[in-house]
DNA sequence: GACGGTTGTCGAAGCGCTTCGACCTGCCGA
DNA sequence: TCGGCAGGTCGAAGCGCTTCGACAACCGTC
């Protein structure tokens, strides 16, 4: 005999189910179906009827059902979730990372996936313990070195991944991000069209150069690349953050090349003090120094005066990411590489070079 | 060949374990143990003689095993996981709230956490959907407003969670927070003390006060409080960012009380822009005009001149969130408000006040 | 009318883990 | 001698869900 409604092989004596815990067995019940039925009016994977589908969808509405997500995992072996890894470190483009993980969750939410929050500061075994405890579907890695530790890790992981950012060795790993190569470039260019012969790059902080990241050293290789053809000179220099430092990098700038107009600024830390410091050194904006930013739209929008940049568009690349990495869960090919094509706007920071004296 | 029924009990036909996935069965199986035994060793919930405890854990180190934790999930009735829950608005302290959400997620792993980021611009349907589907086991919600309709949501959900900042009711509820009214008096306290008789408080963007934000108008009423008791002249001054904000907003300040010699300035987007613009309205820093910032220590810091400051202990609060949310989940009881002492470290912003004119 | 196809639904077997009671030692005191 | 009691370990019953094969009912067809 079918276990009756009244007997449910209750086990010995377990407490009481929390009443507010509703299961696809209530469903299935009040809507005097089976389970699987619920099951597949929920995921769309059989076809139900109809008058079947509404009548379970309204006890489902009417009872509160929420399906418990460990016990979906563990029988799909999906967990609709995907890790977001970030790193922990000095010189990090903290609003950038910011806005950029926003996204991410946003677009992750638009295809039923949550977003686990793991730092890199936890070492190699975070990823791991992550990834082989199936807690997520996927790895969407930010801030990537070009000789990175979690490269290696991430191919024997053997899990889908995306990285923001190319390490020196991309192979068989699929790579979002702005072609910040282009940016440098798109940066002297414009510099070289106002007629400025003299330009110099205030970059990331040295560490950032110094541990090999991707998009530092691309936008100077970018920058120095353009100033090349174009018959710029080019002075590149990396830049701490602080009002100070800012100060002591641009003296010593004007000092040794007292012919620079133009400057080119990759760090959002140093948008502001550089806009402060110039005319201290009797250096208008844009009159006798152009200055172009690599950084958020925000960032240029607030500077006084409103600056000439680049923007890194941190919603797209979070947005193209996710996408990508969706496609891999669900085991499609996507192409390895994906290059964001940089935009300048130009706004009040930049002009024609003075005249030559 | 059909699957009879006297196969082993294995199922028909599936496709084969995928050899990477290690179970808890494998383990046992190389120890010859059982498996209940596996989960003792590692739960530690029973005794297990140290031989058979160290064999396990070496058969677990050499299969590389790690738990599934959706399984683990489903039989335990705990995700170990708790939700991060982050308002995406205008006026959001970035750096803060990143610094915040680090020190969460480090402080989670310590207590074996991971941590689900959730953005509320979901809508209170997010919170409903993580916690009633079991994905965490508590809830962290930060910048949380005076009237928070996340709130009421929170109660009704009926799972353990911490609010960072304090709403209008707060009963029922476990918050933490810096003493943000104690900060505001600090400032005036260490103006005063200097001998300032008129101060100003430029604070977090009209937005900030409007929707009620809690930081922001006890900060207020700090400052408010001090300078009536210690017969000082405060006027308050909501602040929106950006260098042309601040400088229109400190024009019209100084137009109004020339005599104005000390700031408040609780707005990290303002800090930089304040010390570049009183320079350009005739008022030096420190003689002219003292500064004191409601901001991370980094900023103040980095300020050029450094700034003296009652920094907002971001990675004290996240750890504070995560331990007492910790014991709400393990059921303990926990004190319901947590103000954590401000402090003020002098540095080269504030000097006495000038002699009066 | 036997056959093959659809369409819609059900039942049951897991997914990998935790946990509870049961069951074996030994060892002690009575 | 026996009962009692720790200390250790095992077996099995779930946790709530997905998914696969089975199958009933209906359709048209040769």
């Amino acid at each position: 005999m079918p276990a009756g409604p009244g007997d449910r092989p209750a086990t010995r004596a377990r407490p009481v189910k929390s009443p507010d815990l509703v299961t696809i067995a209530d469903v299935a019940r009040h809507a005097g179906v089976a389970v699987s039925t619920v099951s597949y009016v929920l995921s769309g994977k059989r076809v139900i009827s109809e008058v079947t589908r509404t009548r379970v969808l309204a006890n489902i509405r009417v009872l509160g059902y929420h399906p418990n997500a460990g016990a979906r995992a563990l029988a799909s072996r999906r967990a609709n979730v995907i890790a977001l890894v970030l790193p922990l470190r000095s010189g990090m483009q903290v609003p950038v990372v910011m806005q950029f993980a926003m996204s991410v969750v946003t677009t992750a939410r638009t295809v039923e996936h949550d977003v686990l929050l793991v730092t890199s500061d936890e070492g190699p075994d975070g990823l791991r313990r992550v990834a082989a405890s199936a807690m997520v579907d996927g790895l969407l890695l930010m801030d990537v070195e070009l000789h990175d530790e979690r490269v290696p890790l991430l191919r024997e992981l053997g899990r889908p991944s995306v990285l923001i950012g190319f390490p020196a060795d991309a192979s068989g790993l699929t790579c979002v991000d702005l072609d910040f190569h282009r940016a440098g470039q798109l940066c002297v260019e414009h510099l070289a069209g106002l007629g400025h012969r003299r330009v110099a790059l205030l970059g990331a902080p040295a560490a950032v150069y110094d541990r090999g990241t991707g998009f530092a050293h691309r936008t100077r290789a970018g920058v120095v690349d353009a100033a090349g053809r174009l018959g710029v000179d080019a002075v590149v220099r990396p830049c701490e953050e602080g009002t100070a430092a800012v100060r002591r990098e641009l003296v010593s700038l004007l000092e040794r090349w007292p012919d620079l107009s133009g400057l080119i600024v990759q760090n959002e830390a140093a948008v502001g003090p550089v806009l402060a410091v110039l005319p201290t050194l009797g250096r208008r904006v844009p009159e006798d120094v152009s200055v172009v930013g690599v950084c958020p739209d925000q960032f240029a929008e607030q500077a006084g005066p409103r600056l000439t940049s680049v923007p890194v568009p941190a919603e797209e690349v979070g947005r193209q990411a996710v996408s990508l990495l969706m496609r891999r869960v669900q085991g499609e090919p996507v192409p390895a590489a994906t290059l964001l094509d940089p935009t300048l706007t130009v706004r009040d920071s930049t002009a024609p070079a003075p005249a030559r004296r």
